[in-house]
DNA sequence: TTATAATGTGAATCTGAGTTCATTCTATGA
DNA sequence: TCATAGAATGAACTCAGATTCACATTATAA
């Protein structure tokens, strides 16, 4: 039959663009967008040059299509795994466990959103302005919600403003993360949520 | 005299180069290093390609000679503030203040330092592990001996790593540093050093 | 089996940007 | 005034790397 045939095709199409956008993810978070080359990703999806462009336009498309599909991969997972509780301080534990769970899960996806996107904020460029920046904002929305409701069960103070506190809270995540990237397979993440929660909560002052 | 003359010519030259490294500072900091081109550098320090030659030479060598400028004299800037004290709480406080005080008067360099060398931390190039990293490691072994003397005097509790200590609030600094570049000048940093003292020591929880 | 469409190949082409260089300009010092 | 050295200029050169393309291979459907 033929279309029976042709969705075989179809998916066969998938399966190589994925294995394509999984040799870029690599390629790219170990060199960078610019240092990465169309031959390094070809060489690491075991293709040509010239057949990567049976797939996608270029290189930027690739780039784009891979990490767009990473991102919202990873919101999606962070979102869900939130959405498992009702109560807004393990929503919280589940939000700062997730980060952790995703930066492991996803390693080479985040080495490349910190080696290229801390710089590309700034840029304002259109996969950041029009996809990344909603999933961004979209989680943001959620963690700041969280801390609302936390705040007015006073679990948190209530003379910081909650978009700082979402920001502060983030940040103290991103120290264990880009640490975690220097020294990779040393400490295992998931054990760090504990010290985010302690430190963000009581802070430096002896008790 | 001859030797006046040539004396005068030096220090012309220092001058124009200097002049070239603040156009490429600008340049860089706003297209980042691949980005850049040598004409734009050229056009904004108003000479022409060619000339950047007669100072430096090439790309790499501009940028490192003024990243590497740059990075040196805020060290020198942070370590001198923080020498006016010799009570280790007041020394913290300048620390924080003069981090905040830096990213004002150095605002095109650190806008570069974020775009880019969040990045180059993994690449590992050369410029960073014998030029910028001893620097920053100075920075944080000072950080680290202020945080030290705090736990000794039990203003800071005991149980946590000081070294852990000090990249939290370093964190927390960026996160003020991250907001003030996306809306630049709107809000003025050096008020905000009392929320990250406030922030790290008293933590989220209600009093 | 064979026609056809899809995919793979890599050498050739194109492009953009860093570098070089022959030449011109300018300032110094005799 | 004139000779010389240093700086400025920008067109030409070079080269890496993205893209294209003519051709080969493979898989599907009749």
């Amino acid at each position: 039959m033929a279309s029976y045939g042709k969705n075989r095709k179809e998916r066969e199409k998938q399966r190589r663009a994925e294995e394509i956008l999984l040799a870029a993810e690599h390629c790219f978070a170990v060199k960078g967008f610019h240092e990465c080359t169309m031959e390094d990703i070809a060489a690491r999806a075991e293709s040509s040059v010239g057949g990567l462009y049976n797939f996608f336009g270029g290189k930027d498309e690739i780039y784009q299509a891979m990490f767009y599909s990473r991102a919202e991969k990873c919101v999606l997972e962070l979102l869900g795994k939130i959405s498992a509780y009702d109560d807004p301080y393990q929503q919280l534990e589940a939000y700062i466990k997730e980060r952790f769970g995703l930066t492991e899960r996803h390693s080479k996806f985040f080495q490349l959103y910190m080696r290229d996107h801390l710089g590309d904020r700034f840029k304002k460029n259109k996969l950041w302005t029009e996809a990344i920046g909603p999933l961004i904002e979209k989680m943001n929305t959620k963690l700041i919600d969280i801390i609302q409701k936390l705040i007015n069960s006073n679990v948190i103070r209530n003379d910081l403003e909650p978009g700082f506190i979402a920001g502060q809270i983030d940040y103290c995540i991103d120290f264990f993360l880009d640490s975690w990237f220097e020294d990779i397979d040393n400490k295992d993440l998931l054990n760090k949520s504990g010290f985010v929660i302690d430190f963000v909560f009581n802070g430096l002052t002896p008790r």
